[in-house]
DNA sequence: TGTACATCAGTGAACGCGCGTTCACTGATGTAC
DNA sequence: TGTACATCAGTGAACGCGCGTTCACTGATGTAC
């Protein structure tokens, strides 16, 4: 974070990384071009050599989250491949803890900041790899008899609205307080996967 | 929204309803005690004649809406409350018209943008009678057969989970277009729910 | 190897904007007599 | 019924703030000769 010449020589990087940092630490609200470059140790209009605007730097900041999610989702689901149940947890607990360790980075991906998607193909693409990795993880468990039979993209939507839908409750204080006591969350998301597991019914 | 006298009358629920509005025509970031102000046709300082601050407008907004949706899905729980199939459809469907409707206001009432919940009870109140909705038709699809027995409380959070996470991706634009091209949302909608229907698999 | 110069990353002053909040005020209302 | 007065909802000027963005500039760098 510190300078010692006038080129900084890797500033759009810092930047992202400036704007990653202020989002775990403070949260969307202050995520601003000049609260990053001042992180960067830069003054407020030098961002403007690299981002053409302020949605181009949310645009850098998302795709590289979506990379970090990208990464960890595939090396879990890889590690568990051989076996399905366990995988269809663990790729949900990933998810789960990326969105707990990096939450206003999670809250910024998945926000819609971008409005216009198509100027900026590389977040559409990992977009599309981390949706392909659910329906892989979908297809695996369909095999094994997990998941019912199906189209596979369906349950994908289905299977990542559930989760989605759990760390999204959870993050914005509306799991009533009474459960929260009693299970902690990796029980919580447990019970939430175990419910969708239709077919293998005890 | 016009303005005959120097009183008001009712600038209160002039102010709510006139940040109902904001938020359906122009989302959330459009909200301000000040555009409120405006559109009831009043000063901008006016407001703080009945409300101490912006949060305690977000919250009055919030516990509105929370009341409106509560309506819906009640009156809509209470007609089908003979067949919890399509109870739990129906009432699926009625949450996610709502939030179709209504989106702004929908988002900013699961958005945690109250901060000192405690400070409002009545907010607190209605989110709890909402829960608790759910929970009644969790159990009356229990009591059919139609979801697994257990901790309907547990079971309501994944319902719940589900429901909303399936309605924020959909906002979000998360859910992949050549998906979106081939089914309409109700019929999406109808897929994730009976995916979770897990007893009397076909 | 040494110098002239083009390049362009980063600077800092300036712009206009909308915001939340405060404060001394004004004017409509309703009540006490 | 008519007047004096307290109340308090609503006004408008003012404050300080952080923001995105522009623009003429400066100074470090590397390349052509």
């Amino acid at each position: 974070m510190e300078k010692d010449t006038y080129h900084h020589g890797d500033l759009k990087n810092a930047l992202i990384n400036a704007g990653i940092e202020i989002l775990s630490q403070e949260g969307l609200h202050s995520l601003s071009l000049r609260n990053a470059a001042q992180k960067a140790g830069v003054s407020h209009s030098a961002p403007y050599s690299h981002f053409k605007d302020k949605q181009a730097l949310i645009a850098a900041i998302s795709t590289k989250g979506l990379h970090q999610l990208y990464e960890k989702l595939s090396r879990v689901a890889k590690h568990y491949k051989k076996q399905p149940l366990k995988q269809l947890h663990e790729v949900a607990w990933a998810y789960t803890e990326f969105a707990l360790e990096s939450t206003g980075l999670f809250k910024v991906i998945f926000s819609s900041a971008i409005e216009r998607e198509h100027e900026y193909p590389d977040f559409v693409a990992v977009s599309h790899q981390n949706f392909e990795l659910i329906v892989e993880v979908v297809e695996n468990s369909q095999r094994a008899g997990i998941l019912k039979p199906g189209m596979s993209s369906l349950h994908a939507v289905t299977t990542w609205s559930m989760v989605h839908g759990f760390i999204f409750l959870y993050l914005e204080r509306q799991v009533p307080s009474q459960i929260l006591k009693k299970y902690k969350i990796r029980q919580l998301l447990n019970n939430v996967v175990d419910q969708f597991i239709a077919v293998n019914d005890k």
